[in-house]
DNA sequence: CCTAATTCCTCCAGCGACTAGAGGAGCAAG
DNA sequence: CTTGCTCCTCTAGTCGCTGGAGGAATTAGG
């Protein structure tokens, strides 16, 4: 360690901030993370305030907040003598959102519960779970949009 | 109409099954439904049995499931001698991926409930969304992965 | 001081599941 | 015959990363 106090590398980074290294990088590059300065040997040498920024990333990214959004938020906590309607217009908007997709994915577990609960553990041809995706008539989930199959947690 | 009882064109299958034309032309490319002949002209001609299959993807998606797994649950349903045991285990699979992404998102209901209830309305210095997002410490939001932010519906 | 292991650098490609646009051909109706 | 719609192919972009290649720099151990 020959470097100042309170100076990390990309790698210690990460580490305290749980985002990964190509993240940040990646961060660096779509602009919401400055580009910190440099080591003689040309490594990024984070301060506390960047990891401080970064941790609000991370932690905003957990929330589901989308880039863009973080963009105006971290936006806004850099001017802290601005009032606060955006933030909170921001996080009501989220709020709302997430609130619809609780919902449409309580319907779906209902319709993928009586898939797995109707399934007679025969043939395909008699099969509640291939019938039920065969025939949308026959069941009660009335047209959402697409869901992401997987995402997060 | 000179076209043959029974055959449609790519714009009247997407009409009958919700999927966007576009949309369909990718489903052929990676292979989910299958080249249909051509007219003369060179355009696509599909049967009952496309939008059959097509109406099952629609579906399969809407529900949440992937390509690949919806691939697997066509498959199946063209082998109705089988065991249904892997179209039951696939759906069984997502059922306990649902119920997962349903708890998260209940937690981070509360999370983001409590941001906006705490936002006095005042300046950034002092909004709550603003605090909690920079300091994970005050939440109760231990460490769930990442979430879409917008996600379907 | 030398070496080996680790970390870092840049650049480019790819994921999933589409979506959008350019540029052109076909085709049905008026 | 022209208008206007639909269709065709092809390419590139979306979002938020993730991974790999190929090489330089640093660190730890001997």
């Amino acid at each position: 360690m020959t470097a100042a106090a309170g100076q990390f590398t990309i790698g210690e980074a990460a580490r305290a901030s749980g985002v990964k290294v190509p993240t940040i990088r990646y961060y660096e590059e779509i602009g919401l993370l400055p580009s910190p300065p440099r080591t003689e040997g040309g490594r990024r040498s984070y301060g506390g305030e960047d990891l401080r920024r970064l941790a609000f990333i991370r932690h905003a990214r957990e929330l589901g907040f989308e880039i863009e959004a973080i963009r105006t938020l971290l936006r806004l906590q850099d001017e802290p003598d601005q009032s606060c309607a955006a933030a909170d217009a921001i996080a009501r908007d989220h709020l709302v959102a997430v609130e619809r997709r609780i919902a449409s994915l309580t319907a779906l577990r209902a319709e993928l519960a009586r898939m797995v609960e109707g399934c007679s553990h025969g043939h395909v041809s008699e099969c509640r779970v291939i019938e039920i995706l065969a025939d949308h008539g026959e069941c009660r989930h009335h047209h959402g949009g697409r869901l992401d199959a997987a995402g997060g947690l």
